[in-house]
Parts: structure tokens; C-alpha cells; sequence
DNA sequence: CAGATATATGAAGGAATATTCAGTTTTGGG
DNA sequence: CCCAAAACTGAATATTCCTTCATATATCTG
């Protein structure tokens, strides 16, 4: 368990039965349903339940508090995109450098855009509850993953290759993130992405 | 004024003798240390009034709640960033495009620089209370800086700038800040900022 | 089927804190 | 020097919401 999992935010008990699996995953349902519709502010412990169709008090039988339910819902979500990032970069071991950093702009980036709603209520409610530990537990994880890739990539002389994975990464997730917070339509979006993918390419060779 | 400044969010009464010039500049201060000692969190009324060495009465005058509060915070801040912003891209006016681009990062860099723990807080509150709408405000009109900067460039042709426009910024800006959330260290950050200018370089040579 | 275990209920308690306002003090112009 | 306007005070109010717990119901196991 990641050490940024205090138990004050650890879930209280574990379903056994199929009746209390079917009433956490409402809750996480709920939870994100309220963050959509209402946002931060209006997430309160009563409108999920009520969502969720369950009272209050079963809601405490699984997260000691309101806070550690959006963390869980975080973390489902950090996990899930870790995992893809790391499949991707799996997948792209041994390839050219700008292969490996095109795949990982599409991977990040379909994640990241797949639910965009969610995703930007994620990331505030980040903001708010304090959570970036956990954020750096799974970019730190994330991270791992894209050295690996660099590392072997047959056209990149090791020397630089952890700034070389600091500064591609910090731009994609960067420019990632900046394209959520301008509401761009669509059209935009594409062209940003591929001119990102563009300047990766650039980037890379000068460095190569 | 802005159109997103509905009165609730208005201050309700501007200081008119010397008095209250000081303690409103106090409030301003005293927010500002609350913020960076305890959050969001701590951020209350009472806090704030203690730190300012005034009553809560006393911003309730000036203030009509404490979202008020922190939305003034925030203008100031992005009024001046804006300002400086064009002042750049004016004094950057007929220059090469790339040289408007390392003069756009060299800015903003150093105005989100200047002071990282407030820049990172403000980041923060505007998550928390929904001021998206000031942000955008502010991104527009510094878009129309920039746009204006690249439109004068005279190695530019005038057909894609409103892209070129909006991938430079994006990608800027949102490295920006991931500066900030990642806990970088002096040198990797000025390393990722001499690896941004290059591939702003690179990209704008691969469309001139 | 009976006891044991797991799950669910929701009214009541309680803590935090935003906001008001009636009364007091200070200021500056005439 | 005086008084109207400006500024300030802070206890009291009002609201909001999290969290608990005694009780009830459901499910499982032998």
C-alpha cells in the first residue's frame, strides 16, 4: 500500500458479500454522478447517499469519511492510467524515441479525454482535498514506466535521458491538463495534439 | 469591467479615507499568509481578520463574503501577469517568431517564478471556488497579446497563426504549471525551461 | 432453521464557520 | 470645535453538514 494512504483515508471494510459490492459500487457511482452534476461544492456525504440510493450510515461502513471517498475514486482513476501508460510504454520498448513519445501522447491523452467531464472534476477535487501525495505516488509510478521506455530506446544516448523524460513528460501532461481548462472544441484540440506531437519529434532530434 | 464579476463577487464598498486604504491592503496581505500557512482549509473569516489585526465586521464592509475575498486576490494577481505579458508582446512586435516565443516563456516563467508557494495556492483556489470564469477572462485577453505578437511577425505567414497561437500557448502555459505540481528542483527547472524554448524553436521552423 | 455475521437505516448530536447588525469610535470638512 | 459620514467592533445568529450509534433487516453457515 502506498505510503501516502494514511488510515484516515483508507476504506473502513471490504465487501464480502455480493449485496454490499453492489452498494460500493453505487456509491463510487453516485459519487461521481454528484461531481458532475453539482462539483465539489456539492458533494456532500447526504446528496451521494441519496444518489446512491442508500442512507448515509452505510456510506460510513466502507470510508471513514467523505474525504476518503474521493480519494478512492481518485486513485481507481490514477490506477487505471498508470496501467495504460505503463502497457504503452511495454509495448513501444525498443522503438525509435519519437515513436515511443507519439504512443504516449495518444495513450495519456485518450485516457485523459475519454470521460473529459470527469476528468476535470478529478482534478479539482485533487485540488481541494489535499491530495497530492497521492498525485505524486502515481506520477512517480508513471514516471518509471516512461524511463524505462527511453532508456531503451536504440537512438538515445543514455546520458540525458532523465531530463530528456522530465521535460517531454512535463509538457504532455502539461499541455494535456492546459487543454481541458480552456474549454477547446474539438477541432482545436486535434491540431494542438499533433502539433504537441510535433514538437516532441523536433525535440528529440536536436537532442538525439 | 468583467463580465464575469457578477455583484455578488463585487467588492461592496470602495475605501475612501486613508484608514481603510490600509486595512483592506491588510485583509489582501493577511489572506495571502493565511494561504500559504494553512490552504484553502484554513482559510476562514475569522483567520484572516485575526491575521489582518482587524474584525470580521471589518470585511464584511469591504467584502460581501469570502469568496469575494479570494476572487480580488486572484484579479490582482492575473492583472498583473497580463500586464506584463503585453508588455512583452508589444515590445516583441515585428521581432521573429521564435524570439516573441522565448520572450513569452522568459515572462511567464518568471511572473508564475516570482513567488512558486502564492502561485501554487492561487492555482488551488481557483479550483476550489469555481473561478474558472476569471481565468478564462484573463486567458483571453492575454491571448489576444500573443495573437497579436505572432500576427506582426514578419517570418510568419498569416494563415495559421490562430493555431500557432493557441499550440504555443497551451503548451507553455501548461508546462508551466506542471512545474509547479511536480516539486522540481532549481535545476531541473531551468533545464525544462531551456528544453520548452527549443521545442517551440523547432516547431515554429517546421511551420514558417 | 437457528444462531452468527454482515449489512443497512436515519434521526439526533455536534462542530465549524459564514454572516449580520446594533452600537462604538474615528475622521475630516466647515 | 462640532457633527455627519466613514470605519470598526465582535457577540449572537443562522446555516450547513459531517459523523455516530442504537436498532432493524438480510444473508450465510452448519
Amino acid at each position: 500500500m502506498s505510503k501516502h494512504s494514511p488510515s484516515a483515508l483508507k476504506p473502513r471494510k471490504t465487501p464480502s458479500q455480493s449485496r454490499s459490492r453492489v452498494t460500493v459500487d453505487a456509491i463510487f457511482e453516485a459519487t461521481i454522478q454528484v461531481l458532475l452534476k453539482q462539483g465539489m461544492a456539492g458533494l456532500t456525504t447526504t446528496s451521494v447517499a441519496e444518489r446512491a440510493g442508500v442512507s448515509v450510515g452505510t456510506m460510513y461502513q466502507y470510508f471513514p469519511n467523505k474525504q476518503a471517498l474521493v480519494y478512492a475514486l481518485n486513485e481507481r482513476f490514477l490506477t487505471r492510467l498508470a496501467e495504460k501508460v505503463e502497457d504503452t510504454c511495454a509495448g513501444m520498448a525498443g522503438r525509435r524515441a519519437c515513436e515511443g513519445a507519439e504512443a504516449l501522447i495518444d495513450t495519456y491523452w485518450s485516457v485523459k479525454t475519454e470521460r473529459m467531464e470527469l476528468t476535470h472534476a478529478l482534478y479539482r477535487s485533487v485540488a481541494e482535498l489535499d491530495n497530492d501525495a497521492l498525485v505524486q505516488d502515481f506520477a512517480a509510478r508513471v514516471d518509471r514506466a516512461t524511463e524505462g521506455m527511453f532508456r531503451a530506446c536504440p537512438d538515445l544516448s543514455t546520458g540525458d535521458i532523465d531530463q530528456i523524460n522530465l521535460s517531454l513528460t512535463a509538457v504532455i501532461y502539461g499541455t494535456v491538463r492546459n487543454a481541458f481548462e480552456r474549454g477547446l472544441e474539438q477541432e482545436n484540440i486535434s491540431a494542438l495534439k499533433s502539433d504537441l506531437k510535433a514538437m516532441c519529434r523536433a525535440y528529440l532530434s536536436s537532442v538525439k
